[in-house]
DNA sequence: TTGCGCACTGCCAGCGCTGTCAAATATGGC
DNA sequence: GCCATATTTGACAGCGCTGGCAGTGCGCAA
């Protein structure tokens, strides 16, 4: 196919005058080539501009050089910074990122990854929410003995490797911000129930409500989808109630964009007669009007952790967590009168 | 590494009681094997839940079973949609997708994707804008001869694959709507010189003007880079003009979310006072308040298109263009008198 | 001088498949 | 019933590398 194809480790170790084993020892930096050999293949290798083949290394050795990434979020801000973050750490380490998207929820998910697994020679998996929560998947792992990362795990937290955020204690700094602007009916519009987070965020909410004795009210709490639509539905069941809350604490901030956009909608003012506030900190967060006050997730950041977690072999530390951060910004302010 | 290892294809070949050679060519799905050896092995192929290894079917093979994607674009929608829509076709034709970010912008471009094309012994490459624009890229690819095909190509447009909409024709039928709600100075925020279609855009923009015998007025058109910070700092720079302009075309959809916080930021009513359209269609159009006027282009289809012409070989027309559609929403209305 | 350890290098098998070609078996025509 | 031809199957090399092991040469202690 290609009219001019590669060279091989061959070709390169006869021009430089070695067998092609020293040359594959100074492409895997192993020791024992003297200083003057190493120099000389290294300049044929940068000459040609050789590549080892992939195929081959994977076929002939015991490590692939390859994780893969598993998600199924339908987030592509989410998505995006996970992937950025993974792969940048990755690369940095000579290893390949496979980005794989899977359906968590099918009844085929677990040989579907060992499918994946088998044809690609995996060295490791990284996981992202909700993939995290498949607990026949991460019994199949353990069982295969194949090394992986959960970020975000909702389940089994002290199990394995995993890099995350406190989703509770950010849950409640987020409704103690709400409080002390004054407000005291707060509804929550939460998320899917397959994302663990979902459930780290009501508990933080009611645990700060507690701790303020407000008396939790589950007819203020709405489920929606974590996105756009179902948070905009879910606010105009909110608003709909004789007693309305002065401020809505969504779960992420595609739902408490929908919930501005119903506000818009009802001609209620943001924030003056009612606070919304989201989760994550999207690009969304910042493009609507006002501008959402949310929580900061380092999503970027934990996906660039789990990289290092399930490659720097190092790792003393199983467990990551990353700092999360309130960003006030100009959609939440003081209760009305 | 792995406490149970794969099976491999001798395995399956003893237990079906055929040769292995056999064994490949059912699952190579070629001709010459009876109907009943073909069912025996596929039934001792599923029950192992076997999977051929990937390394060592592009080793052995002429083909890799392996396209890249190419990306270099910092919008986590165009991204995302990019990437679904080729990886779906690809898996639906037996091929894995490589999705490769990469800076287009890097003198080393050519020589960093010719070492993953030798690394992993691509069988094609999909490139999406602006690497799409990269001319020593495609040279270097013509010269090798390895398959390529263009989503959205802006330069060499008659030469080689690709899957495209019409930027011209799309941006006309916005300008058309807004002159045909009575604007007469319409400005254009301009986006990244990098991205071939921000001058389409732009000359659909003067061809309408010109079809409607309004002068262009070069002090309305502003560039800005793409994202929603630059799209704000045009707008201001717009609203500031002496003789306002009653109605701004962002080239897409981030800076138009940009452009409307600016109109909120300085009380300026949309679309009561000001109109605002963007293009793309992402998710941004529909969360921001008023939802955005755009173009809807069909981001998943073209990757879809462009999976589909680079492997389904029986490709009569190697350019395909597909439908944009004029999304008219509240974010445009009546010009003001 | 001999022997031994160590740093360096090369040889070869083999990873799990596909391509090629030859062998075995089935099919058809007369 | 026999040969020519088509269909089905198998044997084997080899893709480009790594792993294991067997050298080779040199310095240094005895």
């Amino acid at each position: 196919m290609h009219v001019s194809s590669r060279p091989t480790i061959k070709e390169v170790s006869k021009i430089a005058g070695v067998s092609f084993k020293t040359v594959s020892r100074v492409l895997n930096n192993e020791k024992h080539v003297s200083e003057e050999t190493r120099r000389r293949v290294e300049e044929v290798v940068a000459r040609l501009n050789f590549r080892p083949s992939h195929a081959a290394r994977t076929l002939a050795g015991r490590k692939s050089f390859q994780v893969g990434l598993l998600y199924d979020n339908p987030s592509p801000y989410y998505i995006y910074h996970v992937q950025t973050g993974a792969q940048q750490r990755c690369t940095e380490l000579g290893y390949r990122l496979l980005l794989q998207p899977i359906d968590s929820q099918s009844p085929d998910l677990v040989s579907n990854v060992l499918a994946l697994i088998d044809e690609t020679h995996l060295d490791g998996l990284i996981l992202s929410p909700p993939v995290t929560e498949a607990t026949a998947l991460l019994d199949e792992l353990d069982r295969r003995g194949l090394p992986y990362v959960r970020i975000a795990p909702g389940t089994r937290k002290d199990a394995g490797l995993s890099a995350s955020m406190d989703d509770v204690v950010a849950a409640r700094e987020l409704t103690a911000h709400l409080i002390g602007l004054g407000h005291r009916r707060i509804a929550m519009i939460r998320g899917l129930e397959s994302h663990a987070s979902s459930a780290d965020r009501l508990a933080g909410y009611r645990a700060e409500l507690e701790a303020h004795g407000i008396a939790f009210d589950p007819a203020l709490v709405v489920a929606a989808e974590n996105d756009f639509a179902s948070g905009a539905a879910a606010a105009r069941e909110l608003l709909a109630l004789k007693d309305r809350p002065t401020a809505i604490f969504a779960g992420n901030d595609d739902m408490a964009a929908g919930a501005l956009a119903t506000a818009h909608e009802s001609d209620i003012d943001v924030p003056g007669q009612l606070s919304i506030a989201g989760f994550d900190d999207s690009d969304l967060a910042r493009a609507v009007w006002p501008p959402l006050t949310t929580i900061r997730q380092p999503v970027h950041e934990l996906a660039s952790a789990a990289a290092e977690l399930i490659l720097g072999g190092a790792a003393p530390q199983p467990r990551v967590t990353l700092e999360h951060k309130l960003m006030v910004r100009a959609s939440t302010g003081p209760a009305p009168r």
